[in-house]
DNA sequence: ATAGTCGTTGCACATGTTGCAACCTCGCCG
DNA sequence: CGGCGAGGTTGCAACATGTGCAACGACTAT
């Protein structure tokens, strides 16, 4: 593996943090700084990184350019985004789409709460594998050895309560969410939210993506959440036949 | 610079036309598939881009979080949004929010039209500094020698009848900019595209963003796009005051 | 004026990167 | 079922590339 996009990677993050002088980021890699300048330059030069009027350096636009092209790509996340918007209105909760990536659980679309307190999260994270409702259903549609496979690696923080703690335990709630067609967070990562998530699938019947609602139990308590169920079901299986998933399938 | 970085940039632009196969990312670069391969693993480890279950790489979502990071970090994007998304509501037009970047002017958000027929823009994409009214706006605020310097290197591309061809033209429409306090792109770009655009200071009434309205003359003819202006006005004032802008200033 | 801070350039060295060739895995087709 | 081919992966030797040093230059503050 490659010492130097490493390094490079790492000055990315870094800047991700705020503003940095070369050598701050310098002694950050431990490298002469004239390491760090080579580096930062082929970045600047791709549009990575730009320098202010006052030699900092910041994360710059070819970056979002390319964080949003590959957004946009995602053909789900197009397909999804007025269904969204709409549940997002109808309800007036947080509202995320999510996808299963290499081993993980990441968020690619949100729609924010009105609610002054809301859940906090950002395009690009990952979800907790073994509490997030969006992992749940995303989850559930691997094959069984995968599923197994991946409940191993898992650390299996208790955030709460209710989270689950063991692979057999997780196991056994993908199983009902593959049968019921959909997954619930019982305030299993944070104590006071709550989310549902339904799959949405694509021409071949396989999930893509998962779509979810989060509120706090301040604004509805579990047992509203749950009602606001078939909105979300609606909304994932118009996503999905957007997708071309035949009628009736599923 | 590093060629190797430069590399690893390259691929994750290639990615961002789509999946790749290793083979075809290798003879892309005009290397051999292990050097390929090496560079892919080091974006892997740090999540820049996933492979599918067919061994396709794909942007991954360590991008997108490293993105929506900096964007987040932008005071003027945060201090802008609600001001910007009640405008897109108000009028139904879709509205940018722009800032200079190393010698560009770069779109760092945007709310879209609620019109079938709009404007296409991505956030990140650069701005023609001699067409976009975003672009004056930000121009206009640099010192005089910046502005020349900055004139002296634009491509004059006439994209219309309407833009503008030379240094000079562009130097005497600054001023005009800097004195009104707001600019326009009346079909210089795209022949059937007006906007007009306003700056937002900061605290010490430095110009840091620029705030744009874009109207496809199908919608609202040139005229009627001008009478949105003490709107947009209204808008780039209330950011104004919410990054710190003395009222009364400018 | 002067000292100090921070970014940039030229150059010799060696480390990290490169390409090759062989190996592996998987899917395809006879 | 067995051989073939199309990818992807590993070990290794050569050398190009990236590295650190030292000297230089621009700016700022005192």
């Amino acid at each position: 593996m490659s010492q130097t996009v490493t390094r490079a990677l790492r000055l990315l993050a870094e800047l991700g943090e705020g503003e940095r002088s070369l050598d701050q980021l310098a002694e950050l890699l431990g490298v002469h700084k004239t390491t760090a300048l080579r580096l930062l330059q082929s970045l600047e030069e791709e549009r990575f990184v730009y320098r202010d009027a006052a030699y900092r350096y910041h994360l710059g636009a070819g970056l979002f350019a390319l964080s949003s092209l590959a957004l946009e790509q995602r053909g789900v996340r197009r397909a999804a985004a007025p269904h969204l918007a709409a549940l997002n209105a109808a309800t007036g909760q947080t509202v995320h789409l999510a996808a299963y990536e290499g081993g993980e659980v990441v968020y690619i679309d949100k729609y924010d709460s009105r609610h002054p307190v809301r859940m906090y999260s950002r395009i690009g994270l990952r979800a907790a594998l073994h509490c997030a409702a969006v992992a749940k259903v995303l989850l559930a549609d691997l094959p069984v050895a995968e599923r197994r496979r991946v409940a191993a690696g898992i650390d299996f923080t208790p955030y709460t309560a209710n989270t689950l703690t063991t692979p057999e335990a997780l196991l056994a709630e993908l199983d009902t969410v593959a049968a019921r067609g959909w997954a619930q967070d019982h305030a299993e990562h944070e104590s006071f939210i709550n989310c549902v998530a339904a799959p949405v699938r694509d021409a071949t019947g396989r999930v893509v993506a998962a779509a979810s609602i989060s509120v706090p139990d301040v604004v509805l308590p579990y047992e509203r959440v749950l009602e606001l169920l078939p909105q979300l079901l609606a909304t994932a299986r118009a996503v999905s036949a957007d997708c071309g998933l035949p009628p009736g399938t599923a």
